[in-house]
DNA sequence: AACCCGTGGAC
DNA sequence: TGTCCAAGGGT
C-alpha cells in the first residue's frame, strides 16, 4: 500500500475537484443542499443505480415535497411511490426517521455524522455523505465508489467484502478529504467511480487522477478492489393461487415477518410446505394440487378446483432467493364471505392501485398471457 | 460476523 | 442464460 504526503494530497484535491466542478454531473439532488433532498437521494441511492433513481426522486418530491409530508404520508402512498425501488425497508426507515425528526428533534436536523447515524436507515455510509453534503463536515463518505477508487490509488488489498475493512478505509481517506469542500470532495470520488474508475471497462488512461492512480501505473487497475464472493441465491419453489370470483381476485398483503412487507401479491405457498418432510423435492404436481385442495377446504371451507396456468413457471431472482413460481388458478362461481382468508378481493381494474412487487407483475403477465392464447386456441 | 433484503443494467 | 454489480443498512 502507497502513502502519500501532505504536499501530494494538496494537489490530489485541487485536481479533484477542479475536475468536479469542470465535469461533475448535474443531479436532481444536487440544486442544493437541503438535507432532506440529500437524505431521500442518498437512501434512494443505497444500492441502486443514479439513472434509476432519478425518475423516482423527482415523483418522490411532487409528492411528498417536505419531511413533514413524508412523515403524514400514509403507508399505500408511500410504498407505491417506492414501488420498483427495492429494498422496501428503506422506504419505512425512512418514514420512520421522517417522524423522528418531526416529532423528537422537532424539525430541526442532527447536523453531524454521528448524530444522523441515530436515525433508522442512516448507517456509516449515508450518515457521514449527508453530514459532508449537506452540513459540510469534513467527514469520508465510504461507500462502494470510495472502496473502489482508493483501493485503486493506493493499492489497498484489504478484502472490502469484511466489514472490518470500512474502518481502514476510513481511517485512510479521513486525512485526504478537503476540510473545505468535502461534500464536493466526496461526491467527486463518486462521480469518478462511476466513470474512470469504474469495476468493468474502467478507463484509467483518460482519468483526471492517473497520476496519482498507482494500479494504473502498475498496470494492475484489475487485481483492485480486492472482494471475495458471495453465495449463490439458492432456489424456492412456490405456487402462485389465482383465485377469482365475482368480488375479482384474491389478494394478500406481506407481513412484516415476510420479505416485501406491506406489498400485495396473490397467495403464494412454498412447495416444501406442502408436504411431510422427507420427499418435498419428490412430490408430484398432481399430489401438491391435492395438498392444496385438502387445504382449502379444512381451513376454509372453501373447496377450490385448482388447474395448473402457462408452461414453465415464473423466475424471479433476489440477492438470496431464486424463487420458480408455478401459477395455479380457481375460480369461485360465488364470492365466499370474508374473511375465510387474510386477505381482500379486488376487481381487475383496480389491482394495480395496489403497491406490487416485480414478482407480482410477473406473474400477473404470464397469466394474462395464457388467458389471451386461451380466447385463441378455445374459440 | 454472517446473513437478509429488490431491482435493473451491462456484458 | 448466467453473472456481477450499483451512492448500504438492519439484525
Amino acid at each position: 500500500m502507497k502513502e502519500w504526503s501532505e504536499t501530494t494530497i494538496r494537489k490530489f484535491r485541487q485536481t479533484l475537484l477542479a475536475w468536479y466542478d469542470r465535469e461533475g454531473r448535474d443531479l436532481p439532488w444536487r440544486r442544493d443542499h437541503d438535507p432532506y433532498h440529500v437524505w431521500v437521494s442518498e437512501v434512494m441511492l443505497q444500492q441502486t443505480q443514479v439513472n434509476t433513481v432519478i425518475p423516482y426522486y423527482e415523483r418522490f418530491m411532487a409528492t411528498f415535497p417536505t419531511v413533514t409530508d413524508l412523515a403524514q404520508a400514509d403507508e399505500a402512498t408511500l410504498l407505491k411511490a417506492w414501488q420498483g425501488l427495492g429494498y422496501y425497508s428503506r422506504a419505512r426507515n425512512l418514514q420512520r426517521a421522517a417522524q423522528q425528526i418531526v416529532t423528537d428533534y422537532r424539525g430541526v436536523w442532527p447536523q453531524t455524522a454521528a448524530a444522523l447515524a441515530e436515525l433508522v436507515g442512516i448507517g456509516p455510509y449515508t450518515s457521514c455523505a449527508i453530514a459532508s453534503i449537506a452540513f459540510g463536515q469534513a467527514v469520508p463518505a465510504v461507500d462502494g465508489n470510495a472502496f473502489r477508487v482508493f483501493s485503486r490509488l493506493l493499492l489497498i488489498d484489504a478484502d472490502i467484502a469484511k466489514p472490518k475493512t470500512r474502518q481502514l478505509f476510513e481511517e485512510i481517506i479521513q486525512p485526504i478529504v478537503d476540510p473545505d469542500r468535502p461534500g464536493a470532495f466526496n461526491q467527486a470520488i463518486m462521480d469518478l467511480g462511476s466513470s474512470y474508475m469504474t469495476p468493468k471497462n474502467s478507463d484509467p488512461a483518460h482519468s483526471p487522477v492517473k497520476d496519482f492512480d498507482a494500479s494504473y501505473q502498475l498496470g494492475k487497475v484489475e487485481d483492485y478492489p480486492v472482494k471475495t464472493k458471495v453465495p449463490r441465491p439458492k432456489r424456492i419453489d412456490y405456487y402462485a393461487l389465482i383465485i377469482h370470483s365475482p368480488a375479482g381476485y384474491l389478494l394478500v398483503q406481506r407481513t412484516e415477518r415476510e420479505m416485501l412487507t406491506g406489498y400485495w401479491t396473490f397467495p403464494l405457498v412454498t412447495k416444501a410446505s406442502l408436504q411431510s418432510a422427507e420427499a418435498a423435492d419428490e412430490a408430484t404436481l398432481a399430489q401438491d394440487l391435492a395438498s392444496l385442495e385438502t387445504l382449502f377446504a379444512s381451513d376454509y371451507q372453501v373447496p377450490l378446483s385448482l388447474t395448473t396456468v402457462g408452461g414453465r413457471p415464473v423466475s424471479h431472482t433476489y440477492t438470496h432467493q431464486r424463487w420458480q413460481v408455478k401459477l395455479l388458478e380457481a375460480n369461485l362461481p360465488t364470492a365466499p364471505a370474508l374473511p375465510f382468508y387474510p386477505g381482500k378481493w379486488v376487481s381487475a381494474a383496480e389491482i394495480t392501485d395496489l403497491p406490487l412487487p416485480k414478482v407480482q407483475e410477473k406473474i400477473m403477465v404470464r397469466y394474462q398471457q395464457q388467458v389471451d392464447s386461451q380466447a385463441f386456441s378455445g374459440n
